[in-house]
DNA sequence: ATGAAAGCGCTAACAG
DNA sequence: CTGTTAGCGCTTTCAT
């Protein structure tokens, strides 16, 4: 007596045949828009269609057609919800909504453990590429993806044990250029403020920081050489323990979005932020509009997601092309807060000159 | 010659099987955890499984499986790039992944157009629940879904033309209490910034705010209520536009986290921040640190995103459940700019009591 | 405990 | 131009 279904009920391409009193190929036809058949026809199963109303199912259908596509790609990140993460998520969006393709993000929060989880679930899923975020030091479980073909472009990080196409930023240039930046505005005492070492921007970031003190012929000691760091709240407090100890750093460097908000946070708290300098790793909305204004070195995130994208469209139309690992530049945008002059500001033109280890000119 | 693979070569289960030396309904049991298999065969199996890297195609299956669910579900979001709807697809996400299900995110950027486009994408994908935000005024397209069974849930703004299960905010409620909270301070001349009126969330805002005015029997000049604002700029130069002219408002009420962005903006720049008082709509990172700190009626989009996800699994469930919208408590957030006092400041105890209208004491 | 046969909804490959 | 048949990879059904 009951007429409750246990799940929607979709008509089949038979049942439109049957009401239109035709072929179930005359119906796929139509259908998917394909040629050779007459208007009549084309008509009634349009109205038999609508009337039952039919919608394709494109995994009945990918099943038997040769070279099944999904049209669906597997896009895997920090977390949708992270501002970085979800710019990415919209540049390949952009991109593949124009070739029909459909995006599954899925979050997984820098546990490598779930990273193997996703990706199984997208081949499962037998989605025509992967766009992947990874922490994983041992990226060994892809390579049987690599045997069987499947398209793979690694976007913010590139990949390490395999070979893939990737999509970076220009992570130690940007480094680099913050902290001559802060250097140069007479800062001697630098702190970097970092998160997992595990991720491979943090290290290229500090390798850019590092790097540069080195130039310079400065030692970075320990106590401001922070990594490890899970988010804002734990970058807050450790600004304020460096802010706090003997030889408190007239400048820090924060590497991450979160980490910038957390430090911002704590020179403000303290009420120091027009006395030591910083310079945050990410452009964050609002930075602009604190006093003073905090400079970052910014990426572009939507053109990494675009990029990646465009890569893996490439790669699944199997165009031959060399492995790459495609570079977004990183821009320093000056809004104060990297401004303030260091204890050393007057002794600018006397610095070593940048270029070269232990100040021997470039070139030599 | 070639050995150049046009697309992924999966292995099956029938070469597994073969491999494996058993029959095919053997692997299938054995792949997917059911009983009554020896543990020989088990290892067997397991062990050509491994070697031709197999793995299921979960929408094989599902096509001959009774009630063929995909384990997915189609989330629409007004762009998976704005914090606020990523904060919702988090909270979708969370709770599906809790019970393996996979959610397909995509942009509908205010497009009525592409709204269609995109259920119907979800449709053809036999996705097991959506979750829509939608700006449609007609949503006739979706009737056929009720005929059919699908288990649809609204987030954010309410179904219009037909019933369906609603996650919203207390819109309304919200934007009383700014309106309230700005009256209370002194201030008389009150502006409204919004976007979309075709979007729900834009009225009921617009109702709170005419609705207390009305109470204080006080007029909103037209130049103050100005709605259809696309973005931040559009609010900046709004903002801008209104404080040039003739009896500029004392406080302003943009009511949409880009709105907001640009109102701030727009004071800011004419350095009348400490001067003109703001309650925003939406809660944005940093807007504390600014100075003054920005007053706003904060949102729970997570806290969306999480019930209208359990709310979907409710009904995918088929459980007997009555009609309903849920509506999620928004909280003001004082931090300063709401609390700049207006000119009728010291008249504060003497304003008409805000309930009822015409000062008529309340229950009468 | 195991497997052969049928069939899920669709399209490829052929007839007519 | 139109329709029939087979079969995609899997699970159901039902023997053994």
């Amino acid at each position: 007596m009951s007429n409750r279904l246990e799940a929607p009920r979709y008509a089949t391409m038979r049942e439109v045949a049957a009401l239109a009193g035709v072929g179930v190929k005359t119906v796929s036809r139509v259908l998917n828009g394909e040629p050779n058949v007459s208007d009549q026809l084309r008509e009634r199963v349009n109205r038999a269609a609508a009337a039952l109303n039919y919608e394709l199912n494109v995994y009945a259908g990918g099943l038997r057609r040769a070279g099944a596509r999904t049209n669906a790609i597997g896009l895997m990140l920090e977390s949708v919800d992270n501002p970085f993460s979800a710019a990415i998520h919209r540049g390949v969006e952009t991109v593949m909504r124009r070739h029909s393709i459909v995006v599954l993000a899925e979050s997984f929060d820098e546990d490598p453990g779930r990273e193997r989880t996703v990706v199984k679930d997208f081949l499962r899923r037998r989605v025509d590429g992967l766009i992947l975020t990874t922490v994983s030091r041992d990226q060994a479980y892809l390579s049987a993806e690599v045997a069987r073909g499947t398209s793979i472009v690694f976007v913010d990080r590139p990949a390490v044990s395999v070979a893939f196409d990737s999509v970076v930023s220009c992570n130690f240039d940007g480094a680099l250029i913050a902290t001559r930046h802060m250097l140069q505005h007479g800062h001697r005492r630098l702190a970097f403020i970092g998160g997992n070492q595990q991720i491979w921007t943090l290290r290229e970031r500090r390798r850019g920081f590092l790097d540069e003190l080195d130039r310079w012929n400065i030692e970075c000691p320990p106590a401001h050489d922070v990594t490890g760091l899970l988010g804002e709240e734990e970058a807050r407090l450790a600004a304020h323990a460096m802010l706090d100890a003997p030889d408190p750093p007239t400048a820090i460097f924060p590497t991450q979005n979160r980490l910038v908000v957390g430090v911002v946070r704590a020179l403000h708290e303290r009420g120091v932020q027009h006395r030591v300098a910083m310079v945050g790793f990410d452009d964050v909305e609002l930075l602009d509009l604190l006093d003073p204004g905090v400079t970052v070195v910014a990426q572009n995130p939507h053109r990494l997601g675009e990029l990646a994208a465009e890569r893996l469209l490439a790669r699944m139309a199997r165009k031959p092309l060399e492995l790459e690992t495609l570079r977004v530049p990183t821009t320093l945008v000056t809004r104060g807060s990297g401004e303030i002059p260091g204890p050393h500001a007057a002794e600018v033109v006397n610095i070593p000159r940048p270029m070269g280890k232990a100040g021997r000119p470039s070139g030599a």
